[in-house]
DNA sequence: ACCTGAACACCGTTCAAGT
DNA sequence: ACCTGAACACCGTTCAAGT
């Protein structure tokens, strides 16, 4: 059997999702795809793009219609599709939140976000720094939710989970300060 | 030479800060000191609990008078001792945020930002959304900041390392929110 | 209480060689 | 182009034994 990069990434979701992030090895995927280790590095030149990859492809398979048709309630869209996104996979968040650190993956949603607090009347400087705030805010909610979600899943009642509730909340108050610098 | 528990975190954040969290290993750690890797244990119960240590550490260090009277400017106040703290250590922002989305650590910068929120007259819920939401933001904001930083010093140019200024705008957007949602 | 020595069960990555 | 086989230079953690 003859692989090529698709595979291998794809191959990599499936483990990342059924055993968690700490197992997804090189050794470990590599056995998975009936290949000596050596024989990914064809394929990717190391595991940091590998899950570079990943992030990116977790967050095309959450893609949805864009529906909205006011530029704040697309931002609440667009974060919300985010977060779902990365809720399907087992450590989705922390995957794509470190590859984010890191100024890798997560370009598209930047730039949709970019797209629609411009739609709104934002000046250039706020545009950017909303953009960022609002990718921090969604990823460290997330990361922090599905973290509870499963510690709490594998015993410790810990804290609560957070909730989409809690999540649209943080988004709105960010939203009330865009609105609120609105040039007209 | 006997050790104690507060050694360990100390010469931790030593190597932490001259060689890069990826060079903070147990064993590392253990050459440093003149010890066994199985000696940290005895100080320690794992590399987890020693993470979150030092971010505690790193935090508690970068402690400052509390000036401002005002809740907000309070609010302002506590999250750039934050960031200042974070950035003063080698890759602290990484090891805090990591800490802080697994649960363990910051719970003291928490306590004084609910202190504040709950000053300036918000509701219970409200609160909590809000000083997740701050925490989130100082986390993201400079976790990337510090890797961009980090990035530029290595050679790339990569992208604008954000900066102070970006840093409070972003802060300022969630208290326009925050202000807005006060009760009176 | 604090430490040594030895072991267990792994890692990511490189490189010559094969088809 | 894609893969094997072998190696290099490491990891975190456990556990019996020593003082």
């Amino acid at each position: 059997m003859r692989y090529h990069r698709r595979d291998v990434v794809e191959r990599a979701i499936e483990v990342l999702d059924e055993y968690g992030l700490e197992s997804l090895t090189m050794r470990r995927l590599a056995a998975e795809l009936g290949l000596q280790p050596s024989a990914l590095y064809h394929h990717v030149p190391n595991k940091q793009t590998l899950l570079a990859a990943i992030a990116d492809e977790i967050l095309a398979r959450g893609k949805r219609e864009r529906r909205a048709a006011e530029w704040d309630r697309r931002v609440v869209e667009i974060c919300a599709e985010l977060r779902d996104a990365m809720l399907a996979y087992r450590d989705g968040a922390e995957v794509v939140a470190t590859a984010h650190t890191f100024g890798l993956g997560a370009s598209e949603p930047a730039t949709q976000l970019r797209e629609a607090l411009r739609d709104g009347g934002l000046d250039g400087d706020l545009v950017e720094v909303g953009t960022r705030a609002l990718l921090h805010l969604v990823f460290g909610h997330t990361a922090e939710e599905q973290a509870a979600l499963q510690a709490a899943s594998a015993g410790a009642i810990d804290r609560d989970p957070g909730g989409p509730g809690d999540f649209e909340q943080g988004i709105e108050l960010l939203l009330d300060g865009l609105r609120s610098r609105v040039r007209r």
